[in-house]
This record gives structure tokens, C-alpha cells and sequence, in this order.
RNA sequence: GGGUAGGUGGCCGAGUGGCUAAAGGCGGCAGACUGUAAAUCUGUUCUCGAAAGGGUACGAUGGUUCGAAUCCAUCCCUGCCCA
């Protein structure tokens, strides 16, 4: 029988592992308890979150045990691994609405049912009650700075200002992770590849403690073949709550992937089997986009369901085939006899007047297929009412509502 | 606490009294070419205004000056070295 892990290796998901050999054996089993962490700061996952959120399907899916740790004691205090400026602090309240949403989008991932249901905990719940002094005894104890400084993340950051509180992180995951084991006998933690440094404080902090055989797994950071991280639209994040990013946004950007990062978006964020992915993606020259189109498809689906990833689809069909007539694009309320200027604002095309007519000067906005260039073009009422559509390049759409 | 170097547009980074809405690079956007790709080339990139022109802006607040990102004072923040 196939062990999860040659699955996870396979699909190219595995960075580093702690004891590869030793870790197999333990995944032989069923139901082995492993967790993985996610920050509850904001109200929706994005696609960083996606990758982890694939990686504890399929290890559920082999029968293992999810268990989601909600960084919400970690969060009250705001986590210093942005560079400059310290997240926002968050309210209590404010991080049980994030926990519920996110728990919401990772139940398209997980199964909350059955033996080996996936269970979410809040490190809050043990980590708000510690003890300085104890803390330092117990667990400060246990940790050197000299080693602490040895890490790559650690390094890169020596010259540009640490404080005690980010060395301080790191003692706080290695305690969840040691808690988690002796609660739900959690021997696996996972995480992206930047998590490295905190989840081998963990494994260690157990083999002190308790015994050797902890575990600790990094998977990929999802980024481009250029290095860069996937994700980022003009808007900011990509986000898998669809009032935020729309699956119409969602599914072009996996529809306007490059070429070189098909097989990994498909292998890393769809279910397909790597045959298919193979046979899809395997192809010389204009044949990829259709291995682009399902990827796009497969994702969304994944995320927003079949339903809204087939109106994606079709929208985005019928609006690069010429036919500006499909339901599914965006839309944007505009007042009659509005000027384009606000039109273009109002879609979100522009952030300012300003941008807008730098779009139209270069010959960047048509509205049904005529291009403008007068910048003082009014949207007459009788125009709206037959709902226009508005474009910005060759890829930007939207109708335009009363 | 002492010494020292700094804080400039989304980011990096030049600029040390008027020619500076601020070089250059990155990123973004648009155009050409294409396959809704990449690479390349061109243009563009604070804001209001149709334009002329105005308004904000170089950590913060005051001041000097006809005129300040640039000089002075105080404060805040960061790096480095010493304690």
C-alpha cells in the first residue's frame, strides 16, 4: 500500500523532513494525530493557506487525524514575523469571527466526521494562562540562543533588528507542539518551509522531555519558477472567502499561470492524478492552455464549488471568444449619465480619476468594444440600461449596472 | 545610558537651500508582439482639474528664509559600536 508521504512526495509537496525513514513507519498506521498551525488573522484563508489545507486532505484522506491549531493566543499579542511594523493586535472577538470563517472555508478541505474528524484548537487556551517565570524555567531553559542564531531564519535577520520577542516565538510553537503531543498525542507537525525553525524546536523540545519520536514536516513554499510567491494580485492577497476575491478573479488568476508553473500548480492545488496532470500538462506550445484551463477549473472547484467554477469557466469563455454576454463576470453599480472616469473607479479599474484617464490616453478602456478616448464620455441612461460591458486591456471585465 | 549612522513615493535607493512631484532600479498598469503564457520593445505610474493651474508629500512638531526633503531646535523610531 502506498504511504502518504511517497503520495506528498510525489506531488512534489515535501521540503524537509525530520526522519523520513522513521516517519513512514509511523504513517503505516491509521489515525496518527499531526497539526498544522494557521494564524487567525484575518477573516479568510488565502492561498498561502491553500497548500497546508491540501496537504492535511490527503493526509486525512490516508486515514490520519487533522488537527488545526488556531494561533490565537500568539495572535492577541501580533506576530512579529512581518518585517517592520507588528500586526494589528486583535480582539477576542475579533479572532473567534476569524476562527468561524476560516473554519467554514477549511471545511471544503476537511471532514469534521468520523473516527479520524478533524478537530481545530486555539493555542490561546493554553498559552494566555502561562507563567513568565515558569515559562523561562520549564521551557526557556531548554533552548540556547547560540543555536537560535544558527537558523537561517534567525541569521537573516540579525542585522536588520530581532527582538527577544520573535526568539520568543519560537519557544511559543515548540510549547504547542509539545502540549498538542502530550493532549492528543500529536507526533507530526507540518507547515510551510518558513516554519522550519519553530517545528524542530518542537521535536526537540519533546525528545528532552518526553522521547525521540516526534516528527516534524515542511512542504513548499507555492511560488512561481521565478522565485516569486504565488498569490498576489493587484488587490493584494488572493483569497479563497469569494466576497473578497470574486471565482471569477479566483479562476483567472490559474487561468493566467506561466507556462512553467502548470505541473506545479496543478500537482500542488488540484486532486488530479499526476498521469493526468502529465498527459495535460506534457505539451509543446499552445496546447498548454488547455491544461491551463482545467487547472483553473479544478482549483476553483476545489474552493467555490462545481457550480461556480463552471460560470467562471463560461464567463471567461464567452468573454475571450468576443460574446461580451455572460452572467457570471464582475458587475459595478454605476449612477445614470456617470462619466467614464467613475465607471472605470467604480469596477475597481482605477483607484483615482487621475489613473483612470492614464488608462483611457493609452488606449486601455473600451465599453462594448468601442474604444474610448474621450475622457469626458458620459454613460447615458438608456446606454446603462442595456447593462454595457466595460473592458480594461485585454482581460479586464465588467458589466456595468444601474 | 554613551558614541555613531540613518528614517525619502508600493518597495529599494539617489538627492544636502530655488532648475525637485523628487534621478535610477524593482514592482504595477497600458500598448505592440502572442497562446488570456513567457521573453522583448514602447509608454505610463501622488491627487483634483477638460486644460491652464491648484492641493498634498521626503519620521513628527515648531523655527530660520523671499524660498526647505535639504539649515536649526525639540521629540519619536531604527541599525551599528560601547556599557
Amino acid at each position: 500500500m502506498e504511504n502518504v508521504l511517497d503520495i506528498l512526495e510525489n506531488r512534489g509537496y515535501v521540503e524537509q523532513v525530520t526522519d523520513k525513514e522513521e516517519l513512514r513507519k509511523l504513517l503505516n498506521n491509521k489515525g496518527v494525530p499531526f497539526y498544522i498551525g494557521i494564524d487567525p488573522t484575518a477573516d479568510s484563508l488565502h492561498v498561502g493557506h491553500f497548500v497546508s489545507l491540501m496537504v492535511a486532505s490527503y493526509m486525512q484522506k490516508e486515514g490520519h487525524k487533522p488537527i488545526l491549531l488556531m494561533g490565537g493566543g500568539t495572535a492577541t499579542i501580533g506576530d512579529p514575523s512581518g518585517k517592520t511594523d507588528m500586526r494589528k493586535m486583535l480582539t477576542r472577538e475579533e479572532l473567534d469571527h476569524n476562527v468561524e470563517c476560516i473554519k467554514k472555508q477549511v471545511s471544503k478541505f476537511l471532514s469534521f466526521e468520523g473516527e479520524n474528524s478533524a478537530i481545530i484548537v486555539n493555542n490561546a487556551d493554553w498559552l494566555l494562562d502561562l507563567n513568565y517565570i515558569n515559562f523561562m524555567k520549564e521551557i526557556g531553559t531548554q533552548f540556547t540562543v547560540t543555536r537560535m542564531l544558527s537558523a537561517e531564519c534567525y541569521k537573516n535577520r540579525l542585522n536588520s533588528g530581532l527582538t527577544f520577542f520573535e526568539m520568543g516565538y519560537m519557544l511559543m510553537q515548540s510549547y504547542d507542539f509539545w502540549f498538542l503531543y502530550n493532549k492528543y498525542g500529536c507526533k507530526l507537525q507540518m507547515g510551510g518551509n518558513d516554519q522550519w525553525s519553530n517545528i524542530i524546536g518542537g521535536v526537540d523540545l519533546i525528545r528532552k522531555f518526553n522521547k525521540n519520536d516526534s516528527f516534524g514536516l515542511t512542504f513548499r513554499l507555492l511560488t512561481t519558477k521565478e522565485g516569486k510567491k504565488m498569490g498576489k494580485t493587484e488587490k493584494g492577497a488572493l483569497w479563497l472567502d469569494e466576497t473578497k476575491t470574486s471565482p471569477y478573479e479566483f479562476y483567472q488568476y490559474w487561468r493566467n499561470i506561466a507556462d512553467a508553473d502548470v505541473k506545479t500548480v496543478m500537482s500542488m492545488l488540484t486532486f488530479l492524478t499526476m498521469e493526468e496532470i502529465e498527459k495535460l500538462a506534457d505539451v509543446e506550445g499552445e496546447e498548454i492552455n488547455k491544461a491551463k484551463k482545467r487547472a483553473a477549473f479544478e482549483i476553483t472547484k476545489l474552493v467555490h464549488g462545481e457550480k461556480a467554477a463552471k460560470e467562471a469557466e463560461e464567463a471567461a469563455e464567452n468573454l475571450f471568444s468576443g460574446k461580451g454576454n455572460a452572467e457570471n463576470m464582475p458587475t459595478a453599480k454605476i449612477e445614470p449619465n456617470a462619466t467614464i472616469l467613475d465607471a472605470i473607479i467604480a469596477a475597481g479599474f482605477a483607484q483615482s480619476k487621475g489613473q483612470a484617464k492614464t488608462l483611457i490616453a493609452q488606449g486601455g478602456i473600451t465599453l462594448n468594444d468601442e474604444k474610448i478616448t474621450d475622457i469626458t464620455y458620459t454613460i447615458k441612461e438608456e446606454e446603462l440600461n442595456q447593462n454595457p460591458i466595460l473592458k480594461k486591456g485585454k482581460k479586464g471585465f465588467c458589466k456595468l449596472i444601474k
